[in-house]
DNA sequence: TCTAAGGTCTGTAGCAACTACAGGTTCAAG
DNA sequence: CTTGAACCTGTAGTTGCTACAGACCTTAGA
């Protein structure tokens, strides 16, 4: 006899509850294609196994690293290749890198004017205020 | 006779020259309450004042800063009160900072956490690949 | 004066990456 | 058998724009 089903499947809300991610999301991200289409009750529940259970944990880490949904898509589609290699992966993470840095480089910048905006004012009652100005344009910011 | 007309009145395409705003952008701060709506000529075309330009310069300076278009708006109910005190523009500025150093520490993270992985890919042809093993769950990142 | 090209008008749809709801099944426990 | 939780679908909302279609207006040249 054949086994028909793995015996781990689980529906949406438990993969939910053992993924951490938000159930809505889970159906979502089927949607866009970053999981299959599960397999399905006779009633229409979606089943999923363990290696769904994998796959979706790929897509989290991979954007609790700032990965975009483009880049997850291009990264599953590389492994499912079964031809990629080493340096394509390089390639993307490393220009995602380069990217995470660019948006601090300019967060930083952001920091520095607001502290400078803010270490101006004395705050209190004063009906006068510098950050007001700096952004009105009296002063640069 | 009476001056009926400001002499600096501008269409939306010069404003957005002059401003380097984007001309439907300045539409779309109309429509959310971020710049007021404008005179109009007889055939409908709004006519923007000096002050127009003024306080699209404000929303502009206040979104380089970071600012959401929620604290623009706060900050600028604020100043059209005429009551409002230093010490308010303070928390605002202040707390928006606060989640400007936030957003950099935790890209901070994410920088450390991406080169880590890529420092130890060798890129190349290798059809094994350390970014896509951490991904994959089989070691943390 | 006509015409052609550009500017402007409105409303609406699209982007990312979810999140949340309504209104209808189905499942599982008591 | 009933109740309430979980699931189903489709759709709308979020933020901050950007872009389009199809109509109208304006302006310069012939």
């Amino acid at each position: 006899m054949a086994i028909t089903k793995p015996r781990e499947a689980m529906k949406r809300g438990e993969l939910g509850r053992r993924s951490g991610c938000n159930i809505e999301t889970i159906r979502y991200y089927e949607r866009i294609g970053l999981l299959p289409e599960p397999d399905r009750t006779d009633s229409g529940h979606r089943l999923y196994s363990p290696e769904d259970q994998a796959q979706l944990g790929f897509v989290m880490r991979g954007r609790e690293l700032g990965f975009s949904v483009a880049e997850i898509r291009a990264l599953l589609s590389l492994m499912n290749s079964s031809e990629f290699t080493c340096g394509e992966v390089l390639n993307m993470a490393s220009s995602h890198l380069a990217s995470i840095k660019a948006k601090i480089r300019d967060l930083r910048k952001l920091e520095k004017s607001l502290t400078r905006l803010v270490r101006n004012c004395e705050g209190g009652e004063a009906k006068d205020c510098p950050v007001i100005d700096a952004l009105a344009g009296d002063r640069p910011a």
